[in-house]
RNA sequence: GUGGCUAUAGCUCAGUAGGCAGAGCACCAGAUUGUGGAUCUGGGUGUCGCGGGUUCAAGUCCCGCUAGCCACCCCA
């Protein structure tokens, strides 16, 4: 019967092999253990989500239309894979009654996401972000919190050589305004622009400053800044946010031209960068002040504000920087039964257990080759069986790093192993 | 969504001018009358990504598709 083609991977989505699990782990068993230190609690929320909940803040921005998992499932419901974590949480905050507890709501989930894009370097279409969110709260100290919480966790990883940018984005008070400010200076340059900026000036004008188009370059320097274009509550919060950065010996550098695409940000944006690279693709993570997104959500008008970091990029950058995590050995003994011994090896095993873990090797090979998949498998003792031996409920101890090797009965086996 | 590069053994890859499918590693066996690591010897395990086309002949040339990598768009 000829062979079929095998059925692969679907495309962009990747597997995490038990070697590299160690380091995920590691990044996982930090992001909780920092999490807690600063009174956040874990919370789940479902990978999918009703494609609405996501498409309601931003709907006609190119990203949602593009790159959203949305599909109808059988009952004709719209739904999407979570592109990213915190509509979810707000929603959960309101729908679960999180709302009514003390507040803010202090919350961190890690997961996968989901984004139908191209898939490149450290780039899939399922991918893995911690997430937190502080909810429920306008104060200046949580933004600083939030990032404070953030650094320590890149910190435990081994990646605390970081620079930090700062931005605040206004809200939608002084932010209409300024934008306007901002397509007044553009207007009369807009020929000038780059082909895509030119579409940003009308629709989407903050994203001007970001462009990385050298065309555009030109020009930022002399644009209007949001900084200088404050309303009081947004001055007074930028304000208290520097000093208690200050406070906190935490160094940022200020960067107006980091922004947000969607209109639910308010206020305060950062993103942390590895000291020495600086593209925009090396970004470790990042946040902000979203004030406005309970609303967009349906729900009444709450303060919060959250940062997220991708776990493939920052396993990646782990690994890169020889973070070393211990890679202990599946199992520390190996029964390896000689000839047909397969009811006793599984009894032995059984024994063993109680105090050690402990893999057969059902395979029938030579011992010579049982003896190497031993070694390889890093396994720190064999339990070798032959029938003679087994027949007295005996066995053969051998210590795999000194390569001594006893004959003791299996009841001895755990006081031995012990 | 756009562009460039790539796809050959389990893995990494070589394969000339179109002419019998190769190497290293891994794996299996033996040296070792059944006891690992080191060494030596032997063994190729294959739908040359998939589908068409050109040709006496295609891994090789052409077209389409799929997937991967890289960059763009975008990054909520």
């Amino acid at each position: 019967m000829p062979r079929s083609e095998p059925i692969k991977a679907v495309r962009g989505v990747r597997d995490i092999l038990p070697a590299e699990l160690p380091l995920w782990h590691a990044a996982e068993l930090a992001a909780t253990a920092v999490a807690r230190r600063f009174g956040y609690e874990e919370i789940v929320t479902p990978i999918l989500e009703h494609a609405e909940l996501i498409e309601r803040a931003g709907e006609n921005t190119d990203a949602f239309a593009k790159e959203l998992y949305r599909f109808d499932d059988r009952g004709g419901r719209a739904l999407a894979l979570r592109p990213e974590a915190t509509a979810g949480v707000v929603r959960a905050y309101f729908e679960r009654g999180l709302n009514q507890g003390p507040q803010p709501a202090r919350l961190y989930l890690t997961g996968p996401m989901f984004r139908y894009d191209r898939p490149q370097k450290g780039r899939y279409r399922q991918f893995y972000q911690l997430d937190v969110e502080a909810i429920g709260s306008a104060a200046a100290a949580l933004d600083v919190e939030v990032i404070e919480l953030a650094r320590d966790w890149l910190r435990e990883v081994g990646l605390g050589d970081l620079r930090l940018e700062l931005n605040t984005i206004g809200d939608s008070k002084c932010r209409p305004a300024y934008l306007e400010r901002l397509r007044d200076y553009y207007r009369p340059l807009k020929e000038k622009l780059s082909p895509d900026s030119q579409q940003r000036l009308e629709r989407n004008p903050l994203r001007l400053l970001d462009s990385k188009s050298e065309q555009d370059a030109p020009f930022k320097s002399s644009a209007p800044q949001i900084t200088d274009h404050l309303c009081d509550e947004c001055a007074a919060h930028w304000e208290l946010v520097r000093r208690l950065l200050d406070s906190a010996e935490i160094e940022y550098t200020l960067n107006p031209y980091l922004v947000r695409g969607l209109d639910y940000y308010t206020r305060t944006v950062f993103e942390f960068f590895p000291s020495g690279a600086a593209g925009q693709q090396d970004a470790l993570g990042g946040g902000g002040r979203y004030d406005g997104l309970a609303e967009a959500e349906g729900w009444p008008p709450t303060a919060a504000v959250g940062f997220a970091s991708g776990l493939d990029r920052v396993t990646e950058l782990m690994a890169a920087t020889g973070v070393d995590v211990i890679a202990r050995p599946p199992a520390d003994v190996l029964v390896v039964p000689d000839g047909d011994l397969v009811v006793a090896a599984a009894e032995v095993a059984r024994i063993c257990r109680a105090v050690r873990s402990t893999a057969v090797d059902y395979e029938s090979k030579s011992l010579a080759a049982k003896m190497r998949a031993a070694n390889k498998l890093g396994a720190k003792w064999v339990v070798l069986l032959t029938p003679d031996a087994a027949s007295r409920r005996s066995a053969q101890l051998r210590d795999m790093t000194s390569g001594e090797q006893e004959e003791l009965e299996w009841v001895e086996l755990p006081t031995r192993l012990a």
